[in-house]
Formats: structure tokens, sequence, C-alpha cells
RNA sequence: GGGCUCAUAGCACAGCUGGGAUGUGCGUCCGCUUCACGUGCGGAAGGUCACAGGUUCGAGCCCUGUUGGGCCCACCA
């Protein structure tokens, strides 16, 4: 016995109840078996920090749907989670909470830093998979990782060291940019530029004489930093330069420090840009650092960490960066070296995170050398062992893959993996190693002191798709599950992480990490801006949820988005999605409704009516499609497709078409038929629907089958060549065509729907008076008609009555004084130049040699039968028309 | 400077390997208390598929160029 559902779906209380009850039943629990197939994503861990965004949410969705689908198929399918410690992101929320507390992080000491930091993951780490879930996210939480587990360290240990010995993983000195807030080095990839408003400093030096007294010239150059001077160790021109080719090799006075500085000439150098002399800081900018290496040029650090002038800035010591720019300025100015001054706005390199100025620094890091490491991941890409979708990503992999630069790995921070190397307190012997060394190799001595700094975050995230399945053990997970199946992830994070998960997985496991990538962009507000804090545009998935519902959320989502495209969010776009969950509802209730007394049985063939082959065979059809779409990864096309079947062919059309059947309870075989194919279309449906809208279907599923069965571990419905009925379809088209003429007409000549009137059907083809015949029962109802008369020849119709052509048949409705007889013959009319152009277009075609000799039979026999159809519509038009003139 | 990408109805978007602009949501107009749903039903209006060439029997789709958005990389001091 059916039970009773509410009028309106309430997705509040069902989300909850059916994922606790997903949970329970370990439906999203992945085992080992090696007598089925597996399929595997494991999730971008999303940061211990993070609050659900509809990135997020927009990610997780598609997972969820892919991972859905693939188990219905039939795969053991494995969605394995987990967060990830994101080093940065982390340590900057935890320094400002402490902020609040008065304590900087020095106060605590590394240990204490990191106790608190621990605690804070275990207080709020678990918010982020709480969020997840109210998505319903089917990830198997019993294999819930961290990317700082013990597991995960193991694997980062396991791999820097190997990387090491192999000579991939060094130590070297290299200008890197540098954040004074967060006082760590970044890699190149965290810089982000901001154009700022400047200005151009002109300064200029005094050109010494070769006996270093003062020659009175000077050479004028422009400098955005003019601080920088501090540690300036040569100028340089252009070698080709005229204007200054005789000075090369002449000296210069640096003013304030009064350092003679030699001039120098760089091909780096571009003769049109300013005065065509540069300034060379090679300890405070990447390019001057590379022509102070050309040069041999001495590299000055002028800077401490927290980006004031240390000793080497003579006088300026303990000065913030700007404020020595500020006071050096000044000082020039009073020397008469200051040009002039000029505004100008330039791109600053800010950090992604604090988006502070970073400043360009000489350090000692550790750097992966990425030359050839990065060789097999070029190649998967470009060979198709590994597929990008859409493909045209394939383009900015390979723009990043082949000007690749060497990776600064070492983050001087304290929350993250810290790097295995140790140095030997007595000698300074580096030691790299899984553990703490017994004794140094060189000089005997047993006490080191481990390398301070942790590794970027993203280090253990390039591992995530082998650690979490158990890697370095050869855990029977890893070899069971490994290779993935499909990552999904924002086209954002291209090399941040997919390039260098695929890279790891090359050089680790000898094998790629998954075998197709499918993108997605990012989801904007309606104005077409990217979601931001700082703009306060964000929209919240979890009020979202709570106001629509998660299928509602989820459904806005994915629809009418091609992979790796950006898209807006509206609100009315999810409201309209919540009431296509409302619209299945209240099929399925009134399918319900009916079965209240008796369930169907399989119906004999004999009982079927055409509509219900017709609806099948539509079901049928929409399985295939839908089926394809989705192992192409065409989510949003599927689910369109699933979308308009419900909605349009099976709500608007198939249940108002049995709806009399349904109403007549003498004809019992005919009823169950109705229901039967009502209720296995319904589930079919509701199948193809489930990985997209997991709640409701769920929810419907279990109601209908009044059972305690799941819809999710159901099998996805496959297309079956019996269930096709050509015929029927063609059939119940006409019907449906006739059905529109007739209401376009009735509307057309504003009678009400409740004014009945006689429809006679003339056909001289019997086949099309049959099919009339044969679904009365239905045509009658959907075309207000008193009563159907299907007739041969237009004997006993009345002269004014309107007509309604179609292909092969007329339809007449002797409507009376309803009809105004001049606007029925200005619609004919207008009918007879629509069909007047069809004609032109066909017989274009037709009568084109070229067509008809180069363009595939099929599509000449199309327009062939479309040729015969317009000409019949025709002469009927006409032939009512002069009718019509009487 | 280099690369990528987009331009389709008032708005936001789909449109698979080239075959009548096929379509969705919102909006607009007209009509409907039809016993599942007004979060609904029926009907309608609205598009030179940015522009200019080319390939083809045939182009929204392929090629070239132009214009105008967006993104990424580089960072000229």
């Amino acid at each position: 016995m059916a039970k009773e559902l509410a009028k309106t779906y309430d997705p509040s209380g069902i989300e909850d109840r059916l994922y606790q009850k997903w949970l329970d039943k370990k439906y999203f629990h992945a085992e080992v078996d090696e007598s089925k197939k597996p399929f595997t994503i494991v999730i971008p861990p999303p940061n211990i920090t993070g609050q659900l965004h509809m990135g997020h949410a927009l990610d997780n969705t598609l997972q969820d749907i892919l991972i859905r689908f693939k188990r219905m198929q039939g795969y053991n399918a494995l969605w394995q989670p987990g967060t990830d410690h994101a080093s940065i992101a982390t340590e900057v929320k935890i320094i400002e909470k402490l902020k609040e507390e008065g304590i900087r992080k020095e106060d605590l000491g590394r240990e204490g830093f990191l106790e608190r930091a621990w605690a804070w993951r275990k207080e709020y780490g678990g918010r982020i998979v709480s969020q997840l879930k109210k998505m319903g996210s089917s990830c198997d939480w019993d294999r819930e990782r961290f990317t700082m587990d013990e597991g995960c360290n193991k694997a980062v240990n396991e791999v820097f060291v190997k990387m090491y010995k192999k000579g991939y993983i060094y130590k070297g000195s290299r200008i890197i940019n540098w954040c004074p807030v967060c006082n760590t080095s970044i890699s190149d990839a965290e810089v982000e530029y901001q154009e700022q408003a400047g200005h151009f400093w002109h300064i200029k030096y005094p050109i010494l004489n070769d006996d270093d007294t003062e020659s009175g010239e000077y050479l004028i150059f422009a400098t955005t930093r003019p601080e920088t001077m501090l540690g300036d160790t040569a100028v340089a021109v252009h070698p080709e330069d005229e204007r200054y080719k005789h000075l090369i090799g002449k000296n210069l006075m640096l003013p304030l420090m009064n350092r003679k500085i030699p001039i120098v000439a760089d091909e780096y150098v571009d003769r049109e840009f300013g005065t065509g002399v540069v300034k060379i800081t090679p300890g405070h900018d990447p390019n001057d650092f590379e022509v102070g290496k050309r040069h041999d040029l001495p590299i000055i650090n002028i800077m401490n960490d927290n980006a004031t002038i240390n000793a080497n800035g003579g006088k300026y010591e303990g000065m913030d960066r700007y404020e020595a720019r500020e006071a050096i300025v000044k000082e020039l100015d009073a020397m008469g070296l200051l040009v002039k001054i000029e505004d100008h706005v330039h791109n600053v390199g800010t950090h992604d995170r604090c988006k502070t100025t970073v400043e360009p620094l000489v350090k000692a890091q550790w750097f992966v050398k990425m030359d050839e490491l990065i060789k097999p991941a070029q190649k998967a890409v470009r060979e198709g062992e590994i597929r990008l979708v859409p493909e045209s990503m394939q383009k900015t992999y390979f723009n990043w893959t082949d000007n690749i630069r060497d990776w600064c790995i070492s983050r001087q921070l304290w929350w993250g993996h810290r790097i295995p190397a140790y140095y030997c307190d007595k000698c300074g012997e580096t030691v790299v190693a899984k553990a703490a060394p017994e004794k140094c190799p060189k000089c005997g001595e047993t006490h080191f002191t481990q390398d301070p700094d942790t590794l970027d975050t993203w280090f253990s995230s390039a591992l995530w798709p082998f650690s979490t399945l158990g890697w370095p053990e050869q855990t029977k997970e890893l070899k069971y599950f490994y290779p993935t199946d499909v990552l999904v992830t924002g086209y954002d994070i291209i090399f941040f992480w997919v390039i260098r998960m695929i890279f790891s997985g090359y050089e680790q496991m000898g094998e790629k990490p998954f075998k197709t990538v499918l993108f997605h962009g990012l989801v904007r507000d309606d104005k077409g801006r990217k979601m931001s804090k700082s703009l306060g545009n964000g929209i919240d998935p979890l009020e979202i949820i709570k106001q629509y519902g998660a299928d509602a959320l989820r459904l806005t989502l994915v629809t009418g988005n091609a992979p790796g495209n950006d898209m807006r969010f509206y609100y009315e776009k999810v409201e309209a999605n919540r009431n296509f969950a409302n619209k299945i509802w209240n099929a399925s209730r009134f399918i319900m409704m009916n079965m209240e007394e008796t369930q169907p049985t399989k119906p004999e063939a004999a009982d079927l009516k055409p509509a219900d082959h017709w609806i099948t065979s539509r079901v049928n059809r929409l399985i295939k499609d839908v089926t394809e779409n989705m192992e192409k990864y065409e989510l949003g096309v599927a689910v369109q497709k699933i979308y308009d079947f419900i909605w349009d062919e099976f709500c608007d059309w198939y249940i108002e078409m049995v709806k009399p059947r349904l109403y007549a309870k003498d004809d019992a075989k005919s009823r169950n038929a109705a229901l039967y194919t009502l209720k296995t279309v319904l589930i079919d449906a509701l199948k193809l629907l489930h990985p997209y809208m997991p709640f409701v279907t769920e929810e419907i599923f279990c109601t209908l089958q009044d059972e305690e069965e799941s819809i999710m571990v159901s099998d996805w419905p496959v297309y079956d060549e019996a269930r096709n009925f050509a015929k029927e379809e063609t059939e119940i088209e006409t019907i449906k065509e006739a059905i529109r003429g007739i209401r376009n007409v009735r509307t057309e000549m504003n009678v009400p729907p409740s004014k009945k009137a006689q429809v006679f059907v003339v056909s001289d083809s019997e086949e099309k008076r049959g099919v009339f015949t044969g679904n009365n029962d239905f045509f009658k109802a959907l075309a207000y008609a008193s009563e159907v008369i299907v007739q041969a020849d237009k004997s006993g119709i009345a002269d004014d009555a309107v007509s309604v052509v179609i292909a092969h048949v007329n339809i007449y409705m002797p409507l009376g004084d309803l009809v105004d007889l001049e606007k029925e013959l200005e619609r004919l009319k207008k009918e007879e130049q629509r069909l007047e152009g069809e004609l032109k277009r066909v017989n274009g075609m037709l009568s084109n040699e070229k067509f008809v000799s180069k363009a595939p039979e099929a599509k000449i026999a199309e327009e062939k039968a479309k040729l015969e159809k317009y000409t019949k519509m025709m002469e009927q038009v006409k032939a009512q028309i002069a009718n019509l003139a009487k």
C-alpha cells in the first residue's frame, strides 16, 4: 500500500533522514572486491580552514553525480575523501586567533604553536566535512584522510628522501618571493600581480674618472623602488647603445653608500625604455639577480625578513622599506641627484593569501628540479594517456609544462610537513633521511638539528591520489583502486595541483594518477563577478540548501553548463529547479494515488495501448542518450534531457493521455497497463535522475516501492531494443500534432476550454484514420471534443467549420457562431504562406543537382518525404480557402 | 609582450562528428479554480547565431582576418 505524500515537496527533514540511512547501510563504503570493476575518484581535499562555498558545491556535485552513476552501473565505486592542512592559510588563521588573545606565535614556540594548531584542526577540521554531507556527497567517510596524517607524512618523507637521492630535490641560494608579513618564502604560483599606482623616481649617479674622482657627468635612470639602491652593485646599459658605449667599464659612485660600482653591458637592458639605463640590485630583483650572475656582481642583501633595512643599509638600518624609500628620496633630492618624479602605474607582486607586496630576496631554499620530472607528464597528455575534458584545457596545460621552472618547496612556517633534512651540530653535514640519523657519516657526531622549514602544502597534495590509498605501503587498495578514474577540479589549479599530481604519479608509482581530468569553471554571481569575501557577494550553499533543498542546488550547478565554462548563479534558477523537484513529486503522488487499491502487474502485450508503447519507447531512447552523454562527461546535456522528458513528455503528455483510462474503472486491464507503464517509466526516469537529485528520487522510489530498498544501489537502466516502438512513436506524434493544432486554433479563436465541440477527422488513408480511432480515449479529452468523428471524406461537415491541417489528415471543428470567418480566412492564408515557404525551400534543395548528387541518400529521402507532406497539406489548405470564400 | 577563451531571443545559457535556429530557465503578452502540481496548465510574441571573407551541395558549428569582452602567464627597471 502506497504511503501518503505531502502536496508540496519539502526537502527539509527528508534530506538528513535519507543521508543518515545511506550512512547506516554503508552504501558509500567500498571494499576491495576482485569480482567487480573499480571506479575511483579522489576528492580535491578542501582546506580545513574552509567553509563550504559555491566552488566546493559545484566540484562535489559533479563528483557525486559521476560516482553515483558508476555505482548504479555496477562498478565498485570509491569516492576517497579527505581534507588538506593548507599550511599558510591555516597558520595565518591560527595566528589571527592568537592575536585576539594577545599572543604571538613566537611566545608559544614551535611545539606550543603546533599543539594549538592541532587543537584548531580538531575543532574546525570537521566542519567542512559535515557541510559536504549536506550536499549529499556519497564519499566513503570510513576512509577519510588528512594531508598531514601519519600515512601522508610517511609518503611525504619517502618521496623527499627518494627524490633528494636522485638529485631531483636540492637546496640552493636563489632569489625567491618573500612575504614579510607571513614571514615565509612563497612559490612563483602564489604571487598575484596587482596594478598599483606608484611613481617613477628619476635618479642620477655621478660618473667617476679612472682615478676615482668625480667627472661631473651623471648617468640618469628611473626606478620604482628607490630604496633598493642601497644594494646596488652595478648599473647596466645595452652593449650596442651608442649613447653609453663609451662608458662601459667605467665606474659610478653610489650615493648615500659611497660605494664604487661598475657600469656593465647587458642585453637585458631595453634601449627604448626610459633612459636605457638600469640600476642593478642582484639581491632584490629577479632580473638583476640574473644580470649579477652574468657579470659576477656581489649580492648585497639590505633587508631583514620583516622588510626593514638591515645593517647593510647603513644609516637607514631599522627603517621599514617604505620609510626608507621616503628618506632616501628626500636625501637624494637634497643632494641634487633626484631628477624628477613621475606617476607610474605598474604591476606589483603580492602574496595571494595576505595581499602583502612580496619582496624578492636571496635565500637558501629547497627546490624540486623540474626539467626531467615534467617529461612523462607532458607525454601522458600529448599521447592521450591522460584525457583532459574539455580538450581545450590541453593548451593551458602545455603552456604550463613547457615553461616550467624549478619548484620552491620550502616554507618558513611551522604548520606543515617538516623537511626531513638534518644538519650535524659539529661539522654541519646535511643528512636527508626519513628519521633523525644516529650519527654523522662525516664526523661521527650524534647531535643534529632538523631543518626548521616545512614543505609547500601542494607537496603533500601532489601525492594525494596514492597516499590516500596507503602508499608507500603496498596495500590491496592501492593495487585495486589505483590509478583512479576521474579527477574533478577547477581549471584554476591546473598548475598548483593537477600537473604536480601527474608528474608525482609517474615518478613515484610509475603510473598515471588518473585517466581523465574533468575541469569545471567558476561559479560567479548574477552579474558575472567572482564571488569573493571582499566584495561580499558570496552566496552560502548551506543557505540555499535550507531554502530550496540540496537537489535544487545541485541541479542549478550542473544544468546548462558545459565543462570548463564559468557559470552565473541565479536565485531564479534555483527556484526553477526547486519547482522541478516539486513537479516530479506531484507526478509521483498522482501515480501513487491511483495505485492505492492495487499495485499494477505486468500486463499482457495486447493490453498495452499505443501511448504506453510510445512513452516506453521514449524513455528507452532517453536511457540510451543520457547514458552516452554521461559517459562523455556531458552532464549538463544529459540532465537537460531528463528534465525535458519528465516534464514535457511524461507529465504534460503521457499522464494526461492516460487519465481517462485511470478514471474509467470499467476496463481493468487497460487501467493496469497504464499504471504499470506509469510506474515503470517513472522508475526508469528516477534512476536516471538520481545522480543529480539523490534525495527526491530516493524518497519517491522508496515510497513507490513501499520498501526499504534504495535507488542508489539499484541497477542503472539499460537500453533495450525490445522496448523500441517506432510505429507507435509516429502514431502518437501525429495525434500530438493534431491536438496542438486544435488547441492553437481554439486559443486564436478565443474559444474557452469549457466550450466543447465536435471534432471531425478526415483522411483518405485508412491507416491514419486508424490512428485516431485507436487513440480516441485521450484524443477526445485533450482536443476538447464533445465527440470525435473519423471519416474518409468531408460529407456532413458544415462549410464554415474551422479546419486544422496536419500531414495527411484534415481536422474540422464546427464552432458555429464562435468563429469569425474573416479571421479564419486570414489564419488559413498565413498557413498557406508558411507552406509556400517550406515548399520553396524543399524544392530548392531537391532541384539543386549538386545537392542531389552529393548529399547522403538518407538526407535526400528525408527531403523528398517532406516535399510530399507539404504538397498534400498545401492542397488541403487551398481547398479550405476556396471553400470558405464561397 | 605571449597564450587561451568567449560573442546565439530582453537577460543568463545549452546546441554532440557541418544538414531546416532545435532548445532551457527567468522575463513579456493572452487565456485557464481541467478531480497530481498556480512551485501548475494551454497558447503567443521575440533571434541578419558579433562583423568581413573563404571552404562546402549545405556553416551557429570548419579556415582566415576584424572588432569587442573575459582569463592565464611574463613583469620594462
